[in-house]
DNA sequence: GTTGAGCGTT
Protein backbone atom coordinates (compact mmCIF):
# COMPACT_ATOMS: atom_id res chain seq x y z
CA UNK A 1 0.00 0.00 0.00
CA UNK A 2 0.97 3.28 -0.94
CA UNK A 3 1.91 6.00 2.07
CA UNK A 4 3.14 9.43 2.47
CA UNK A 5 7.08 8.81 4.13
CA UNK A 6 9.02 12.17 5.53
CA UNK A 7 12.14 13.26 3.63
CA UNK A 8 14.35 15.59 3.67
CA UNK A 9 17.58 17.21 1.98
CA UNK A 10 19.51 17.60 5.09
CA UNK A 11 18.33 16.96 8.94
CA UNK A 12 18.13 20.78 9.77
CA UNK A 13 15.40 21.44 7.09
CA UNK A 14 12.15 20.94 7.33
CA UNK A 15 10.92 17.23 5.57
CA UNK A 16 8.32 17.03 2.51
CA UNK A 17 6.03 14.09 2.14
CA UNK A 18 6.32 12.22 -0.72
CA UNK A 19 4.22 9.18 -1.44
CA UNK A 20 5.47 5.24 -1.87
CA UNK A 21 3.99 3.38 -4.78
CA UNK A 22 1.47 0.69 -4.20
CA UNK A 23 4.27 -1.94 -3.28
CA UNK A 24 5.59 -0.11 -0.86
CA UNK A 25 8.74 0.77 -2.11
CA UNK A 26 9.34 4.35 -3.44
CA UNK A 27 11.05 5.57 -6.35
CA UNK A 28 13.90 7.47 -6.77
CA UNK A 29 12.34 9.15 -9.30
CA UNK A 30 10.00 10.52 -6.72
CA UNK A 31 12.80 10.98 -4.59
CA UNK A 32 14.16 13.24 -7.24
CA UNK A 33 11.11 15.22 -8.25
CA UNK A 34 11.70 16.86 -4.78
CA UNK A 35 15.03 16.61 -4.45
CA UNK A 36 16.54 17.07 -7.84
CA UNK A 37 19.85 15.21 -7.99
CA UNK A 38 18.88 13.06 -5.13
CA UNK A 39 20.23 9.73 -5.70
CA UNK A 40 19.48 7.39 -2.58
CA UNK A 41 17.95 7.57 0.57
CA UNK A 42 19.71 6.92 4.48
CA UNK A 43 18.04 7.75 7.97
CA UNK A 44 19.46 7.31 11.36
CA UNK A 45 19.42 4.37 12.87
CA UNK A 46 18.15 5.60 16.30
CA UNK A 47 20.12 2.84 18.19
CA UNK A 48 23.41 3.49 17.09
CA UNK A 49 22.94 7.04 15.40
CA UNK A 50 24.77 6.39 12.99
CA UNK A 51 23.23 6.69 8.92
CA UNK A 52 21.75 3.76 7.76
CA UNK A 53 21.49 3.56 3.59
CA UNK A 54 18.30 2.18 1.99
CA UNK A 55 17.93 -0.59 -0.19
CA UNK A 56 18.44 0.46 -3.34
CA UNK A 57 17.40 -1.71 -6.62
CA UNK A 58 16.74 -0.98 -10.20
CA UNK A 59 15.17 2.41 -9.10
CA UNK A 60 13.20 1.22 -6.34
CA UNK A 61 14.31 1.99 -2.81
CA UNK A 62 12.71 -0.52 0.23
CA UNK A 63 11.51 0.27 3.34
CA UNK A 64 14.10 -0.84 6.26
CA UNK A 65 11.77 -3.03 8.12
CA UNK A 66 8.31 -3.54 5.83
CA UNK A 67 7.16 -0.01 6.24
CA UNK A 68 8.62 3.36 6.42
CA UNK A 69 7.40 4.11 9.38
CA UNK A 70 7.31 8.01 10.81
CA UNK A 71 10.89 8.92 10.78
CA UNK A 72 12.62 11.30 8.54
CA UNK A 73 14.70 10.21 5.26
CA UNK A 74 17.15 12.23 4.10
CA UNK A 75 17.99 11.80 0.75
CA UNK A 76 21.58 11.17 -0.94
CA UNK A 77 23.30 13.51 -3.55
CA UNK A 78 26.19 12.02 -5.43
CA UNK A 79 29.31 13.75 -3.90
CA UNK A 80 27.36 14.79 -1.48
CA UNK A 81 29.88 17.86 0.12
CA UNK A 82 30.95 15.97 3.21
CA UNK A 83 30.66 18.32 6.89
CA UNK A 84 32.93 16.32 9.17
CA UNK A 85 35.90 15.30 7.43
CA UNK A 86 38.13 12.18 8.13
CA UNK A 87 39.96 12.40 4.85
CA UNK A 88 38.85 16.00 4.46
CA UNK A 89 41.33 17.28 7.10
CA UNK A 90 44.33 17.99 4.31
CA UNK A 91 41.42 20.18 2.22
CA UNK A 92 41.18 23.30 3.09
CA UNK A 93 38.12 23.86 1.21
CA UNK A 94 36.15 21.99 3.82
CA UNK A 95 37.12 23.84 6.76
CA UNK A 96 36.78 26.77 5.21
CA UNK A 97 33.47 25.34 4.18
CA UNK A 98 31.88 25.54 7.86
CA UNK A 99 33.27 29.38 8.10
CA UNK A 100 31.87 29.97 4.65
CA UNK A 101 28.48 31.74 4.43
CA UNK A 102 25.58 29.68 5.77
CA UNK A 103 22.66 30.99 7.10
CA UNK A 104 21.45 31.93 10.80
CA UNK A 105 18.48 32.48 11.94
CA UNK A 106 17.45 36.44 11.33
CA UNK A 107 15.43 38.84 13.55
CA UNK A 108 12.21 40.47 12.21
CA UNK A 109 11.78 43.89 14.37
CA UNK A 110 8.58 45.55 13.74
CA UNK A 111 6.45 43.10 13.30
CA UNK A 112 2.73 44.12 13.31
CA UNK A 113 0.98 42.81 16.15
CA UNK A 114 -1.41 40.65 14.43
CA UNK A 115 1.72 39.43 11.89
CA UNK A 116 2.05 35.30 12.27
CA UNK A 117 4.45 32.47 11.35
CA UNK A 118 2.66 32.06 8.31
CA UNK A 119 2.65 36.23 7.35
CA UNK A 120 6.31 35.42 7.66
CA UNK A 121 6.75 32.95 5.56
CA UNK A 122 4.13 34.20 2.81
CA UNK A 123 6.02 37.59 2.81
CA UNK A 124 9.92 35.88 2.80
CA UNK A 125 9.30 33.39 0.43
CA UNK A 126 9.91 36.09 -2.56
CA UNK A 127 13.30 35.84 -1.53
CA UNK A 128 13.40 31.93 -0.77
CA UNK A 129 11.96 29.21 0.81
CA UNK A 130 12.26 29.73 5.06
CA UNK A 131 13.17 26.63 7.13
CA UNK A 132 12.44 28.52 10.41
CA UNK A 133 9.96 31.42 11.44
CA UNK A 134 8.94 32.09 14.55
CA UNK A 135 7.09 35.17 16.00
CA UNK A 136 7.90 35.94 19.27
CA UNK A 137 5.15 36.88 21.84
CA UNK A 138 3.57 36.69 25.65
CA UNK A 139 3.62 33.23 27.07
CA UNK A 140 0.18 34.10 29.01
CA UNK A 141 -1.77 36.30 26.09
CA UNK A 142 -0.26 34.43 23.38
CA UNK A 143 0.21 38.74 21.97
CA UNK A 144 3.07 39.07 19.87
CA UNK A 145 5.84 40.89 20.93
CA UNK A 146 6.40 42.41 17.38
CA UNK A 147 9.58 41.09 16.88
CA UNK A 148 10.41 37.51 15.36
CA UNK A 149 13.00 35.14 13.59
CA UNK A 150 13.12 33.79 10.29
CA UNK A 151 15.99 31.17 8.34
CA UNK A 152 16.15 30.69 4.69
CA UNK A 153 17.54 27.92 2.94
CA UNK A 154 19.62 29.62 0.90
CA UNK A 155 22.50 32.28 1.72
CA UNK A 156 21.83 34.01 -1.17
CA UNK A 157 18.31 34.88 -0.13
CA UNK A 158 19.56 35.92 3.28
CA UNK A 159 21.80 38.34 1.88
CA UNK A 160 19.17 39.80 -0.86
CA UNK A 161 16.54 39.46 2.48
CA UNK A 162 19.01 41.86 4.90
CA UNK A 163 19.99 44.31 1.62
CA UNK A 164 16.61 45.95 2.59
CA UNK A 165 13.76 47.09 4.65
CA UNK A 166 10.59 45.49 4.40
CA UNK A 167 7.02 46.27 4.27
CA UNK A 168 5.03 43.71 6.04
CA UNK A 169 1.18 44.15 5.95
CA UNK A 170 1.80 48.01 6.64
CA UNK A 171 4.44 48.62 8.11
CA UNK A 172 8.31 48.75 7.49
CA UNK A 173 9.97 46.16 9.20
CA UNK A 174 13.88 45.58 9.60
CA UNK A 175 15.66 41.90 9.32
CA UNK A 176 19.24 41.67 10.86
CA UNK A 177 21.29 39.34 12.14
CA UNK A 178 20.57 38.72 15.71
CA UNK A 179 23.29 40.17 18.46
CA UNK A 180 22.75 36.92 19.80
CA UNK A 181 24.83 35.22 16.82
CA UNK A 182 27.49 37.95 17.11
CA UNK A 183 29.60 35.67 18.99
CA UNK A 184 30.28 32.85 16.16
CA UNK A 185 33.42 33.81 15.05
CA UNK A 186 35.59 33.44 17.57
CA UNK A 187 35.26 31.54 20.90
CA UNK A 188 37.07 29.56 23.16
CA UNK A 189 37.61 26.09 22.67
CA UNK A 190 36.49 23.04 24.46
CA UNK A 191 35.03 19.92 23.16
CA UNK A 192 31.97 20.67 24.66
CA UNK A 193 28.78 22.97 23.41
CA UNK A 194 26.06 24.84 24.81
CA UNK A 195 22.93 24.48 23.21
CA UNK A 196 20.58 27.30 23.65
CA UNK A 197 17.00 27.87 23.08
CA UNK A 198 16.28 24.00 23.72
CA UNK A 199 12.94 23.05 23.85
CA UNK A 200 11.70 20.13 26.69
CA UNK A 201 10.61 17.82 24.03
CA UNK A 202 14.28 17.66 22.59
CA UNK A 203 15.47 14.83 24.24
CA UNK A 204 19.28 14.05 24.95
CA UNK A 205 18.67 11.18 21.93
CA UNK A 206 17.56 14.08 19.58
CA UNK A 207 20.56 15.48 20.64
CA UNK A 208 22.69 12.76 20.21
CA UNK A 209 21.41 11.59 17.30
CA UNK A 210 21.16 15.37 15.54
CA UNK A 211 25.08 16.52 16.17
CA UNK A 212 26.22 12.75 15.96
CA UNK A 213 26.46 13.59 11.65
CA UNK A 214 29.06 16.73 12.48
CA UNK A 215 31.69 14.31 14.68
CA UNK A 216 31.16 11.97 17.61
CA UNK A 217 29.55 12.92 20.17
CA UNK A 218 30.61 11.73 23.54
CA UNK A 219 28.78 13.21 26.30
CA UNK A 220 24.70 14.76 26.17
CA UNK A 221 23.62 16.74 29.38
CA UNK A 222 20.58 17.81 30.06
CA UNK A 223 19.73 19.80 32.73
CA UNK A 224 16.88 18.80 35.23
CA UNK A 225 14.76 20.57 35.64
CA UNK A 226 14.38 21.94 32.75
CA UNK A 227 16.23 24.92 31.53
CA UNK A 228 16.02 25.18 28.04
CA UNK A 229 19.52 24.50 27.31
CA UNK A 230 21.84 21.27 27.09
CA UNK A 231 25.17 20.55 26.50
CA UNK A 232 26.86 18.25 23.81
CA UNK A 233 30.19 17.13 24.35
CA UNK A 234 32.35 16.14 20.98
CA UNK A 235 35.47 13.83 21.25
CA UNK A 236 37.02 16.18 18.65
CA UNK A 237 37.52 19.75 19.97
CA UNK A 238 37.73 20.99 16.41
CA UNK A 239 34.33 20.29 15.82
CA UNK A 240 33.14 21.64 19.02
CA UNK A 241 34.60 24.76 18.01
CA UNK A 242 33.44 24.41 14.04
CA UNK A 243 29.56 24.47 15.37
CA UNK A 244 29.79 27.75 17.70
CA UNK A 245 27.76 30.27 16.56
CA UNK A 246 25.50 28.23 14.43
CA UNK A 247 21.73 27.68 14.54
CA UNK A 248 20.40 24.23 14.15
CA UNK A 249 17.27 23.15 14.08
CA UNK A 250 16.16 20.24 15.70
CA UNK A 251 12.47 19.02 15.46
CA UNK A 252 11.24 22.63 14.33
CA UNK A 253 12.85 24.34 16.76
CA UNK A 254 16.11 26.33 16.13
CA UNK A 255 18.95 26.20 18.84
CA UNK A 256 21.70 28.02 18.92
CA UNK A 257 25.23 27.08 19.67
CA UNK A 258 27.97 28.61 21.64
CA UNK A 259 31.03 27.48 23.87
CA UNK A 260 30.23 25.92 27.07
CA UNK A 261 31.60 28.69 29.50
CA UNK A 262 29.70 31.32 30.46
CA UNK A 263 28.11 29.68 33.19
CA UNK A 264 30.86 27.35 34.28
CA UNK A 265 30.59 24.65 37.11
CA UNK A 266 29.64 21.72 35.25
CA UNK A 267 28.73 18.11 36.15
CA UNK A 268 31.10 15.66 33.88
CA UNK A 269 33.82 16.10 31.46
CA UNK A 270 35.94 19.40 31.07
CA UNK A 271 36.39 22.13 33.71
CA UNK A 272 36.23 25.13 31.35
CA UNK A 273 38.70 27.35 33.41
CA UNK A 274 40.77 29.11 30.93
CA UNK A 275 42.51 30.84 33.46
CA UNK A 276 45.98 29.59 31.88
CA UNK A 277 46.50 29.15 28.41
CA UNK A 278 45.98 25.98 28.50
CA UNK A 279 42.88 23.92 28.11
CA UNK A 280 42.99 23.99 24.42
CA UNK A 281 45.94 23.08 22.90
CA UNK A 282 44.18 21.17 20.02
CA UNK A 283 46.62 21.15 17.04
CA UNK A 284 49.35 23.47 15.89
CA UNK A 285 49.32 27.00 16.67
CA UNK A 286 48.20 28.40 13.94
CA UNK A 287 44.83 28.79 14.30
CA UNK A 288 43.99 30.13 10.64
CA UNK A 289 40.76 30.78 9.88
CA UNK A 290 41.24 34.56 9.17
CA UNK A 291 37.40 35.85 9.70
CA UNK A 292 36.20 38.00 6.61
CA UNK A 293 35.05 40.68 9.34
CA UNK A 294 37.43 39.67 12.27
CA UNK A 295 36.44 40.98 15.09
CA UNK A 296 39.43 40.91 17.53
CA UNK A 297 37.79 42.02 20.52
CA UNK A 298 37.59 38.97 22.89
CA UNK A 299 35.11 40.26 25.53
CA UNK A 300 37.26 39.05 28.89
CA UNK A 301 35.11 40.60 32.31
CA UNK A 302 31.66 39.32 32.79
C1' DG B 1 -9.16 45.83 24.62
C1' DT B 2 -3.28 49.71 25.25
C1' DT B 3 2.33 49.69 22.76
C1' DG B 4 6.68 50.35 18.68
C1' DA B 5 12.53 49.92 20.83
C1' DG B 6 14.37 45.83 21.02
C1' DC B 7 17.30 40.50 20.62
C1' DG B 8 15.32 34.30 21.10
C1' DT B 9 12.75 31.50 29.15
C1' DT B 10 21.75 30.28 30.16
Amino acid sequence: MSQYLYVTESENDEPIEIPSEEDGTLLVSTVAAQFPGACALKYRNPETGNFRGIRLNEGKLFPPSGSWGSQVYIAVFPKENKRKGDEGVENPMVKSKRMEKKCSDLIVLGLPWKSSEEDLKKYFCQFGELVFSQVKRDSKTGQSKGFGFIRFNDYDAQVKCLSQRHMIDGRWCDVTIPNSNENAAQQSVSRKVFVARCTEDITAEDLRNYFNRFGEVIDVFIPKPFRSFAFVTFSDPDVARGLCGEDHIIKGTSVHVTTAAPKGGDKFGNENRMGRGGGANFGRGHMGFGPPVGNPVQVLSK
